[in-house]
DNA sequence: TTAAAACCTCGACCTAACTTGAGGTAAAGT
DNA sequence: ACTTTACCTCAAGTTAGGTCGAGGTTTTAA
């Protein structure tokens, strides 16, 4: 909710909210929560720069696998807070979605082979069945810094 | 919350609990969900078969990948219901499985690339940008029945 | 210039997926 | 035999991720 006139501040609510295919209480939810960011008109009115666009699609796109609002921010934080995202600002941030995407697409190509791999185990063996996994496997293969799923 | 003797029916909701790492809270729940099935010992207590294990497996790892309760009860439910569930049977249910995870990776794998391939659209070009894709373009790909993800 | 449509805030409500706690029974260890 | 641990049911509470509605203001379109 910042003030003062942002030139490129033009799009509406409404306008978002129908562009993205999303409720209007769901911007509102969502700059509650620090995911997205609006600039007010004279008459309080909040008005977004186009990079909201980008925001929501990443957040509807991530949310569609299974990644939570707080990692979302987590991952948005590393962007600048005060001027709209650059082309270098993405790039960056990409890097780092790239890495833990290949995390969970690794995961559930294992779930999806295991499924099949696994069948005549009888659920007899279940020390050699790659599903039967009761700890984050993920959490202890990645040698980099995992950012998502940090959930105890 | 079935009645009678079933020999195989041995593992209590501790030992379950315990060798997935989930709470037997969690157990019960999964029960009165349809997603899970018990007997009773003679003093009313749970008695789970084998097979408990590998479906608690499944359930986790689904859920790891965004899939709902709802979902995987939709899988579950073309698993016999009046006897163990063998080789075959978990055979047909992971066919199924796999073109949604396919789809899923695929389309995680559309986001991974995304975040990289659009940088320098600037959110100017959103017709263009494969990320700004207010509906869901799994349903529409799939030409095979999709099962899972059925959100309105 | 006025009526409708869009927007504002704020609090209550909703679903999913569980967890916690109270009050009581069963099983296991010593 | 007894005490601790595990289990039972059922109701209520919790977190995430929103939606809905009331009561009031601003913008837009005729």
């Amino acid at each position: 909710m910042a003030t003062g006139q942002h030139e490129e501040a033009k799009l509406s609510v409404g306008q978002v909210a129908k562009r993205c295919g999303i409720k209007v209480s769901a911007l509102h939810f969502y700059e509650e929560k620090g995911l997205i960011r609006s600039w007010r008109n004279q008459g309080n009115q909040r008005r977004y720069k186009r990079d909201v666009l980008r925001r929501i699609s990443v957040i509807k796109a991530a949310q569609k696998v299974g990644i939570t609002l707080a990692n979302i921010q987590e991952m948005f934080n590393q962007l600048p807070d005060q001027r709209t995202p650059d082309k270098d600002d993405w790039a960056r941030l990409s890097t780092q979605w790239q890495q833990e995407l290949n995390q969970r697409i690794a995961y559930m190509e294992k779930l999806r082979d295991s499924l099949t791999g696994c069948i005549g185990c009888g659920c007899l063996s279940m020390k050699n069945c790659p599903l039967y996994n009761p700890d984050d496997t993920l959490a202890q293969e990645g040698t980099g810094p995992v950012i998502l799923d940090r959930r105890p």
